[in-house]
DNA sequence: TGTACATCAGTGAACGCGCGTTCACTGATGTAC
DNA sequence: TGTACATCAGTGAACGCGCGTTCACTGATGTAC
């Protein structure tokens, strides 16, 4: 970690930064083990603290695994809003940019995305980790909108609709296919032109046909 | 759990059914407390039995596991398959009857849905494991491939890439909108409608348009 | 600039608990003759 | 039909272990004057 090598500067009896040295810890646990296999006392070892340390930081192990299912959303949301770069060059590809960014979180922080996804937390567990994960929706919401925004008023479909329907796909393909961890299921070609030809296809069925888009 | 009373004809020293009442017990721990909240020892004192004798039926809690999540996917593909009906009355219809299944699956089957899926398990873990998913998923494959074969060969899309396409967005929706636990996320419609209207933007998309499929 | 003091973030020892696993055992069942 | 015996599926006691949590404590830091 390079939280305990920066600490170092300040260690001594103090941590200076055990909070963020046991998100560190948790998210390392969690890649290798699984959301089950990180434990309050593992994640003070890693730390090099005692395990009484954390409850300093955090009530119990539910509100640390929250925080870093927080943090997840938060970094997954400014990937996808990099990626989409306000429908630069243009919405079509910068929707089809979006996906892969999505692709891609999933595929390089599985212990973010599995904590996020796959700890079994309540969305509303907790208001600010309700906001982290409406700010990453809120990515898709808009490139859908801008989207449908191309089409004329009388066949425009409701753009809620779209967005839903681009991220269940991208969260499909993510979860089933893309994943960085053992659970993969093997694909016969890449999960980013899968998605990326499941799109197009769905948007042609919005009639946003291909030559349109470019 | 019918299983101890069905048991009870022939219960005494021998328990007469001790593996299905452990994968019952598995399931009722994994729907109430997620994955990581089912223990050897406890699915032992459900099943009223001493926690050593499970060893004679499970090397170990994941190989009870596994089995878990191979049930799961044979009674999946059964549900599947009687959906789908070899594509009848219609093999519109009969997808989206497939795809109301694959959500009707996850929210009455949590627990069965996470040791499928969620459970960190390699999905080539154990062969028959292997196979039971691939018969899930063949049903998909079948549909796909029906629908594919109506339209004409110069634009027929490849029916893998659809089954993948199809397969993806309905478990997107139900993993994020239809699933049984408290991890669902709240949706303002029914899961199954947006299911619907995805799988028909889809296909108009493919070419398959809305009255030539009635 | 120095000192007193409040607050903060850690220690380390201790606890009760439930888990996974093993062991020698024993009661029930099935089968050969 | 009866008996002897092998096999099977359970018992129950025991073990070592790591976890979560608490407690009184103490060293470091920041601040008021």
């Amino acid at each position: 970690m390079s939280w305990s090598r920066q600490g170092r500067k300040r260690r001594g009896y103090h941590h200076g930064n055990l909070r963020e040295t046991l998100i560190a810890a948790a998210l390392d646990l969690i890649a290798e083990k699984g959301p089950a296999g990180f434990t309050f006392a593992e994640a003070a070892r890693l730390a090099g603290v005692s395990p009484a340390a954390p409850y300093r930081h955090f009530r119990d192990r539910d509100a640390l695994m929250a925080d870093v299912a927080r943090r997840g959303f938060e970094r997954f949301a400014a990937e996808l809003a990099r990626a989409w770069d306000e429908g630069r060059p243009e919405p079509f590809e910068a929707l089809q940019n979006t996906g892969r960014a999505y692709l891609a979180f999933a595929r390089t922080e599985p212990a973010y995305f599995t904590a996020m996804f796959e700890a079994q937390l309540p969305p509303d567990l907790d208001p600010e980790l309700a906001r982290a994960a409406d700010q990453a929706f809120a990515v898709v919401r808009q490139a859908s909108e801008t989207l449908c925004a191309r089409l004329p008023k009388p066949t425009r479909p409701p753009s809620l609709m779209v967005s839903l329907h681009v991220w269940a796909m991208a969260h499909g393909i993510a979860t089933l296919f893309a994943r960085g961890d053992a659970a993969r299921r093997a694909l016969p070609m890449p999960p980013e032109d899968l998605l990326e030809a499941g799109l197009l296809v769905y948007l042609g069925g919005l009639g946003l046909g291909g030559d349109q888009n470019r």
